[in-house]
DNA sequence: TTGTAAGCGTTATCAC
DNA sequence: GTGATAACGCTTACAA
């Protein structure tokens, strides 16, 4: 088909391009009787005006671009960013905004998908990162492109952040085992640069102090999140002379692998290992046995992220004012760590 | 900052807009002296075109929109569409295009991502869906914007598809499982909407048929490609009176939960059942045992799909030439088959 | 309530 | 090799 323009419609119409234009955008000072005229055509012609003409004037495209972490692994393989993308697309959808996730942070320099940004192909930008050098977030904060971010970094705030209190939420998930009688507790980290990884084991050690339990370096492994690293690094555990009676891990991603090299070693959870997980995946329920796990509000901090950039957009006031916000986290005790210990080793 | 234009940048370094447009463009006819100069009052600046101007006259954004299944499982729940949409990214980039991700095909009125495309927002779609009666490939196909998709329908094909032969690939893990031994094979199906779901039935029936063994309906689970759904049928199956020794899984994801049910009867892989899957998840070496499966060359469906499409978009010929491209598959032979039973039970 | 006309920031077609 | 100038398809004062 040739591709109809505002104009011809406007002739199809009879009437002038303004006033399809209005029509378009429901603008309320047209005759009813001349909407609908107008509105046929359109319909009947299957018309929809192009994108690119109408962000040209208006300078605002409607549309949001999500930004996930950069590694493969990461893209897609944890479903917690399926969870939080779903609450952002969610909101965007419910207030007319559309949101696209980029593609390929790996593989394309990064410096394209800046380019798109300056571009403006996008009103503003969700960024799910917990990474405390991320270079996007640096770029998006230097380009002045509006911005609300699921995660956050320490020293440099951004000016939007929905986040949860990693430090509060690991301890609470430690002091469970500490209460169970266990006081050989491992803790498996994510990857070091990411915020979250040292606030959660800032959390484990609090609790390891306020129990008196001295912390053991070989008892903390170092992972990335995967699944393959918790493999590893609970076989290393097991190992030892002195193997942990219960474990903690920064997510549930891990906790896959930790059940593997646990079974591979003909011993059983919870009996031989209590574990306790982190995010609460809704898929973990199929992995044996159900996962005692620190719930995140994966959704809502989609969500909320969503809300509070939209809110930003919309109000373009040029100084944006900081908002952080700290969504609360749950322990949702399942069958991972079994009952209190009658004897609690030293 | 009070984003400049190209105007401004043509004051600035003393030329016309022409030039910097040509400059931007890397236009040959410019003088060294003239390009540098222009180049460097751009790049300190920080200038980058408005893609919005840019694509109102050039009618083109190079950016193509990626699609994914419909169902929230299947977003991000399976890592097959990461590889699908990396591979897709990967060439993509290599090409100057940017490839965004639809997000909330499920929560946002399909109709929202329709207006999106026929506002010509992409120059073309990768649609990743075997889905027999997708809106959205009905959309597109009507609608003439240009699309490849990963997966087809078998009656009114699609234009330009990538896929794989699902019939001779699950006949080929089939028939493995026969060549053991085994005679009372389980069948755990995908969504019935698939065309890759029928197609792979079609390879399981026609192996059992080759071995002159009885299709039994009893064995033949409709899943939905859940790990859930795998658990569900496969304690089922395990209550049968003759419980099968085999299953073939039209997915890896099923499996996991085949593993979880088999457990939970306090049974064994590959003692007790033998088990092939479908896919080749990296992620599946994480689940104790290694898997045998059907591997399909993911990355390479979404290389393949994007260079199809973006060899139509560049030729911007109007009649696009059908093409079906068909990738190879392989049966991958790990642990979770074990080897040839003496005993074949009848 | 409706139409006229002036842009929005680029690229592209001419001349020079 | 470079610079005017006319589009591109829409929105939006401003007039009528």
């Amino acid at each position: 088909m040739p591709q109809l323009t505002i104009e011809d419609i406007a002739r199809l119409a009879g009437v002038s391009r303004s006033t399809v234009s209005r029509v378009l955008n429901s603008h309320p000072s047209v005759r009813p009787a001349v909407r609908d005229r107008v509105q046929e055509v359109i319909t009947s012609h299957g018309y929809t005006p192009q994108a690119a003409a109408r962000q040209l004037v208006t300078q605002r495209t409607r549309s949001i671009g999500l930004i996930l972490p950069d590694n493969v692994y990461n893209l897609f393989g944890n479903p917690i960013f399926a969870l939080m993308s779903q609450g952002v697309s969610q909101v965007c959808a419910q207030q007319g905004y559309t949101s696209l996730l980029f593609m390929g942070r790996q593989d394309m320099n990064e410096q394209d998908m800046f380019k798109m940004l300056r571009g403006r192909e996008f009103d503003g930008v969700v960024l799910i990162s917990s990474n405390t050098n991320d270079t996007c977030a640096a770029f998006l904060k230097e380009s002045g492109i509006p911005y609300t971010r699921i995660g956050h970094e320490p020293g440099q705030d951004d000016l939007r952040y929905v986040d949860v209190d990693n430090v509060e939420a690991a301890r609470i998930g430690v002091k469970h085992l500490i209460s169970l009688g266990h006081r050989h507790i491992a803790m498996l980290k994510g990857l070091a640069r990411d915020t979250c990884t040292s606030d959660r084991y800032q959390g484990y050690k609090e609790a390891l102090e306020e129990a008196g339990i001295p912390l053991d370096p070989e008892l903390v492994g170092d992972g990335d999140w995967s699944t393959a690293s918790g493999y590893e690094l609970t076989k290393r555990f097991l190992q030892l002379e002195r193997p942990p009676t219960a474990l903690f891990s920064s997510n549930d991603m891990m906790v896959a692998g930790v059940i593997r090299a646990v079974h591979e070693q003909g011993r059983r959870v919870p009996e031989d290992l209590a574990i306790v997980g982190f995010d609460d995946l809704p898929q973990t329920t199929m992995i044996f046995p159900d996962l005692t796990t620190i719930r995140q509000p994966c959704v809502e901090l989609g969500i909320r992220a969503a809300e509070m950039l939209i809110e930003q957009l919309e109000h373009d006031t040029k100084e944006t004012k900081p908002m952080h916000v700290i969504l609360p986290t749950t322990l949702v005790i399942r069958e991972s760590c079994g009952f209190k210990r009658r004897s609690a080793v030293s």
